[in-house]
DNA sequence: CGCGGGCTTGATTCATATCAACGATGGTGG
DNA sequence: CCACCATCGTTGATATGAATCAAGCCCGCG
């Protein structure tokens, strides 16, 4: 049982960094683990918010819809993100895996107690609701006040950061990055349609920044340019 | 100085709320109080991230800047609520007030440590997180999804809302609601230009839907017709 | 081999930005 | 107290970036 938690790549995430080696029985005990397939929902708007999850791996996503049904896609979360922030008994969102995705769930109120118990892992939990405002800002800054170019140059970016990190990638190294969501995907975070983000990632690939070697995966042929396509921030 | 807690207008704050009222005094011992005029700086992009503080009146505005000069608003700061969720060292965002303000100042360290002792104290910490994570998502929503009439309108009806909480107005009150900030402001609060903020302002009034007593006024005419207006969600 | 879903590309439309002029309002100094 | 000016807001004309409408392509799969 603690083996699992030793060996989880979501480990060194802020969720799990804070318990100590020796203690991790403790949040293996009130653990349970989950597995999803592509389109599976994790959470839908309306259900009780009770349960937290952390992601060990693969790529979800967190959407609203709209009445008319509209959609706007509000974070892409990966390996070691935390899904569960919520001020109300009720989720007002929904997650659903775009990949096949591992996952550790917990007890909303089993995991509470652990807080008072280690006030470091209660440190972390508040940094990471910290990062996940700042991710929600910039997201914010991007809709607000860039272009549609600007907005596809950041999201690659940040693609790429992402899978980085995760990965443990050292900061030059050249690679072909995946991009586990559809173009429908891309747009409807961006805010944008599936046709400008098209058009917008053949222009990028036309003018030699970046190639797309199949669908779902891009290389930054030219780094400069695109960071400076991304434009203000 | 514990008088000064008990009357204040923030003490039902989520900061304050978890803290009874016997042990203000701790609350009040670590806090310095602060008044701002309109358009002075609490905060600059770039400062240590080592104070944090509770609105205790008046109204001010978190922005970031881009390179360029483009800004965005990325929250109105409103009685009771809480300013300084970092993850980092440095706070990346502006905070600037719009009005005459009063706010509590507290060192983050000197606040860490109530945590532990109080549990509440930490346990409606989170939930502010949450609040602030659900309001970032709400207007991540709005720019990404909404057009300008639909933003203009989910924004007056944000405003109005916020004001009836904070003076405790009951739900089917009429009245005449304050807009502490200009056109502009709004424009970069919703991701418009002052134009069209002043045209979507214009045409709703023409409409019958809202009046617009003074320039930093609105009443409600026609609320079915505005929240049908603020459309999808 | 044909079919379908996801994607690309082109033509056109439309919402909002931009550019430009004018109007209101509030603060200041004569 | 009034007149002036600066700032902020409104309104109109035009430009433009992205949406919408419309084919057609490509690749995997039955």
């Amino acid at each position: 049982m603690e083996l699992v938690c030793y060996r989880c790549p979501a480990r060194s995430s802020d969720l799990c960094a804070g318990v100590p080696d020796n203690e991790l029985k403790l949040l293996a005990a009130i653990s349970t683990h989950l597995k999803l397939r592509p389109e599976e929902t994790l959470i839908l708007d309306g259900d009780a918010s009770d349960h937290v999850y952390n992601v060990v791996s693969g790529t979800l996503m967190m959407t609203r819809l709209g009445a008319d049904g509209r959609r706007q896609i509000l974070a892409f979360l990966l390996t070691g993100n935390f899904i569960g922030f919520s001020s109300d008994q009720l989720y007002r969102f929904n997650v659903e895996a775009l990949t096949d995705c591992e996952l550790c769930r917990f007890e909303r109120k089993k995991l509470e107690p652990l807080f008072e118990a280690y006030p470091e892992m209660e440190r972390r939990f508040r940094q990471m609701a910290a990062r996940v405002i700042e991710a929600s800002l910039d997201l914010v800054f991007t809709l607000g006040r860039r272009n549609a170019t600007e907005r596809m140059a950041a999201f690659l970016l940040h693609l790429r950061d992402a899978q980085r990190e995760a990965a443990e990638i050292p900061k030059d190294t050249q690679a072909v990055w995946q991009i586990p969501m559809t173009r429908t995907d891309i747009a409807d975070y961006l805010g944008l349609t599936i046709e400008t983000v098209s058009r917008v990632l053949s222009r990028l690939k036309s003018k030699g920044i970046l190639r797309l070697p199949t669908l779902h995966s891009f290389e930054i042929v030219n780094e400069t340019a695109l960071v400076d396509a991304a434009g203000a921030d």
